[in-house]
DNA sequence: CTGTATTTTCAGGAATAACTGAAAATTGAG
DNA sequence: CTCAATTTTCAGTTATTCCTGAAAATACAG
């Protein structure tokens, strides 16, 4: 079946991406079809818009599934799957870092908290096990922080990402100010002097 | 050469997850290789290292220097080249950070605003372009939010990493707030009534 | 339960990517 | 400039991943 060009180019696009990102053409056009179509499709749906085998389709299905991208959609007195993506960007972006992070940053936290258990037998291996604990707190400060901020409700999260840097403001503001809790919601703040 | 053990398992660890990162096995070690040695190597160590060919090394090195990921490090009286990773784990992953954003966000960003500009033609290319639209703000979103905490010192990036979710409650507290501007660095707070 | 629609599995082939050794190119000491 | 040390290139080989059609498994209407 013959598509628009513009949905030709982005999922021509996302499949030429698809092998920077982890998954391969095929399974990237797959996942452009789904997420530019107005309404679920089924298999066969997306065999005729990508001219590849059903059975490739199915076995791309199954891998975006795998990464929770595509949810199965039941469509009233269709016998047949439908397949779609989220409506809402925000669903989308939080489960790609979400399995993201799975796969490449838990195996790596995982080894790395294993090795630093071990105790150094040389003076080599000190060394590369300071390195490692480099490496580890790194990623266990960048993890924390997803943890925390993976919890926010979107519009939160939007308005955080909205504030960008200047929340290094905020914050500064923050340490200017001398804080005497009042209670859990009541704080009395008022202005400190210098910088 | 034979390699302590601790470094023998980071290093084959690094090997399986490469592909994950979209790099190979080898690129992968020879990474892991020299970000864990304690002095720059040159292509012949990494050759004894890990057991593959003098050519496979000097693409991988090349590779890597493609990902700014490796630094030429010249040694007194050799004439050999020694590559090296920085000593600071927070020029790596904002280099990291920069380099994938450069291959795997980039080019879509690029081509979402070239296929927003074009008029939709029809119903079908209407809702297609209502979906990349979402794809673009939140992009962009993002990628501003990046550019602008990539600025910070390394030193407030960590208090910001550090204070997670927490930087919210700053702001909710900032809210409750009456800001008086009086110049730039001089500012007076008072405490808000309610929530 | 039967038979058909639909999906999944999988062995084999096609396409890509990775790796090697040999040869070419480059570098720099003398 | 010469020449040996070193690095890079690249054609051919090997290894891996991807894709397909056929067959098996599953699902479900009647």
């Amino acid at each position: 079946m013959n598509q628009p060009p513009l949905i030709q180019s982005f999922v021509q696009h996302f499949g030429e991406m698809g092998s920077r990102w982890g998954i391969n053409r095929t399974v990237g056009q797959i996942y452009a079809v789904l997420f530019i179509a107005d309404e679920p499709l089924c298999a066969d749906d997306i065999v005729s818009r990508l001219n590849i085998s059903r059975s490739n389709v199915s076995m791309g299905l199954k891998e975006l599934q795998g990464w929770n991208l595509v949810r199965l959609k039941h469509v009233q007195g269709e016998r047949r799957e439908f397949f779609t993506t989220p409506d809402d960007i925000w669903v989308i972006v939080r489960t790609l870092v979400e399995e993201r992070k799975k796969r490449e940053i838990d195996p790596t936290l995982s080894v790395l908290r294993e090795l630093l258990m071990q105790a150094p037998s040389n003076a080599a291996e000190e060394h590369a096990q300071a390195r490692l604990k480099d490496m580890h707190e790194m990623i266990e400060l960048l993890t924390g922080w997803y943890a925390d901020v993976q919890k926010l409700e979107t519009e939160r999260l939007v308005q955080l990402l909205t504030l960008g840097a200047k929340v290094v403001k905020v914050l500064e503001m923050k340490d200017r100010l001398f804080v005497f809790p009042g209670g859990k919601d009541k704080k009395i703040f008022t202005a400190a002097k210098g910088s």
